[in-house]
DNA sequence: TCCACTTAAGCAACGCTGTTGCCAAAGTGC
DNA sequence: GCACTTTGGCAACAGCGTTGCTTAAGTGGA
């Protein structure tokens, strides 16, 4: 069952001290992006001194990570030295293992892709050769910054799996990925480490790096209803990575049968709503939905993404917030809860992998749920 | 908004590295309980060294909140001398004001009751009237240990708040307490620090202690309906401490009203069924709004409390159980899900809000959500 | 009864962390 | 040109957990 706190070494020690100062400070780069920071605001954020910002920066700088970039007008004294991250010292691959596509990118430390390739791919077809391609498309990417390190491999596929061994469990309507233990089997096969995400989760971590910060939920409407949190600028996967099950909630006691043999569940609710053409409705049993979440878990922020909601995002956002809108006036909870599309990269499932892999070099461990 | 990770001074140094420690350690010790536990066992489960472990017990026995406890058999050489908590070493006051209620206890280190006062309340007094019988209740309790650090008072309470500044919100039916500053105005009266929480979060926080590890919801079912979510052995309280809406989540679109002023809550939905002797329908009413519950976060365990569930705790356990487990086989998530009954004390959330101030003894800081 | 062996826990020296006190560098503005 | 402000590095320092070693306190076989 979930051991993740249970065997938790929680003890800290100088270097894991020192490790985690340092990836907050990177974050903090990161976030500051090309702009950059000074040492001075730095330490405001981060609440060190001054002296061991300066320390830590240095050692950044040496490491190649950090690198000067200009001054701030001066405000009366000397100006301020403004710092940010460089982006091409290390690299990471993500790859998004979709049921008809592959998709592969090279994502610098900024987050942003520097390399792409897209493939056709038959998810149902054996799982070595699907392997294979991966691991091709992996080989390749890598070619693309031969002198630059590649951190790891972030994969993200659709169906049921767990994050922390990499196994995949029941992907509906693929019976030869049940077990299958595909972080192992990549590992192995590029000699990089590999780390395996559901899809949602993986947009949702994309997001939470160009959202403002706060708890938010990634709602993604395709062909499925699916969705990702994000709790306490990191991912919540839940004890066995299963969290985001949204779209089979029940949302209508009794109500129509779902193909998942259920009842009433806001998945086949909203998709028959958009099938016969009643888009405020979809809208309206989405917001259903997302209010139950918002009061439920009290989060700031609501994005919608998917092919669906892009074909109408604004029906979709005025839908959606209204119901929350209505029921936060109730009493219900939700009240400020701002509602978006996801704006972001167009390959945003692919980074987001990329990202599992650049998490933990900037603390976002991801190790808690 | 949610300033709570914008602000978040996350930089580590050395004092804060030892205070984390310290703190790590007691939480292991108060888990231990009487029975104790060595210096070796200590080691392993916080990844410090041995020497460091016997460092920083030396200086908990040096403060008084450490103390030898016998010695384990030997295994061959040199028995193991157990360590346990002086659970008297310091004490804190838990207040419960309910609707009709005062419940007062005085709490120590190991989450025992020491003293115990009940009084009628009328919440729908005056603000300063209430406020003056609850600063009655601490001084008197901490009369009980007159030669005993009192840590603090925490304070649970039914309505609406911010947990971060300890300001009551629209508590139904009671508009004079609508903006109150709770925490301040017994923070003076009293001269100790007041830390102020929901009655559901204040529950679920005695469960954390008592539960096994890992993530659960704690649902309540009384008057109302709501719950208390503890993730990652912390409380989900959210961007605003309105964590734990459960009660008036859709559960049937375009139901029947409910008093809310919304259609086909829950709560309303359950207490009906519950109220024309249905007692089946009601679990399983329950059951389906816990299973929406179960997907979206992946939680290990749905613990059920209130007088409603504990008029008939075997037919909730059990008709909540079946919707779980039935979901669970369709591929909907929550497998290995455990559904039990709250069971602990005879005062959890008074309990439950003395243990908001012990909580960041033990390094459970809970200024996440 | 003795002695070799095992295991636990403290002492001392150490490396490394962020902090403090101080000073040089680099601007502004009268 | 000089007084002032602000930034940021240097050096010394206190305190953390770690390492190497020693002492304490048991077991068990000869």
């Amino acid at each position: 069952m979930n051991t993740s706190r249970a065997k938790a070494p929680a003890g800290v020690n100088l270097p894991a001290l020192r490790h985690h100062n340092a990836a907050l400070v990177l974050d903090l780069l990161r976030a500051a992006g090309a702009e950059g920071i000074s040492r001075l605001e730095l330490a405001e954020r981060t609440g060190l001194t001054p002296q061991a910002v300066s320390k830590i920066t240095a050692r950044l700088r040496a490491e190649g990570l950090a690198v000067g970039a200009g001054l701030r007008p001066s405000t009366g004294g000397k100006p301020r030295t403004v710092l940010r991250l460089v982006p091409d010292a290390q690299f990471a691959v993500g790859l998004h293992l979709d049921r008809d596509g592959l998709t592969a990118v090279l994502v610098d430390l900024a987050g942003r892709s520097v390399a792409v390739t897209t493939a056709p791919l038959d998810f149902g077809a054996p799982a070595e050769k699907v392997l294979a391609d991966a691991a091709d498309a992996v080989r390749d990417l890598s070619a693309a910054e031969p002198h630059k390190p590649v951190l790891g491999v972030g994969v993200a596929v659709p169906g049921p799996l767990d994050h922390r061994d990499g196994v995949l469990h029941r992907v509906t309507g693929f019976p030869q990925w049940d077990g299958y233990p595909l972080r192992d089997a990549l590992a192995e096969r590029t000699g990089l480490p590999v780390t395996v995400d559901k899809d949602t989760n993986a947009a949702a971590l994309t997001l939470s790096l160009s959202e403002p910060p706060g708890d938010f939920a990634y709602l993604h409407l395709g062909t499925g209803l699916g969705a990702g949190l994000v709790l306490g600028g990191e991912v919540h996967r839940g004890a066995r990575t299963g969290a985001g099950e949204f779209g089979h909630q029940t949302l209508q006691l009794d109500g129509p049968l779902c193909e998942c043999g259920g009842r009433g569940c806001i998945e086949a609710l909203c998709l028959a709503a958009e099938a016969r053409g009643d888009r405020a409705e979809a809208a309206r049993v989405l917001g259903a939905g997302a209010a139950n979440l918002v009061g439920l878990l009290d989060i700031d922020r609501v994005v919608l993404g998917g092919r669906t909601v892009a074909a109408d995002e604004d029906a979709y956002v005025r839908g959606v917030r209204a119901v929350i809108e209505e029921r936060a006036a109730r009493g219900g909870g939700g009240g400020g809860v701002v509602v978006t599309v996801a704006g972001g990269g167009d390959r945003p499932v692919a980074e987001g992998a990329a990202q599992l892999v650049l998490a933990p070099v900037f603390g976002r461990v991801g190790e808690r749920g």
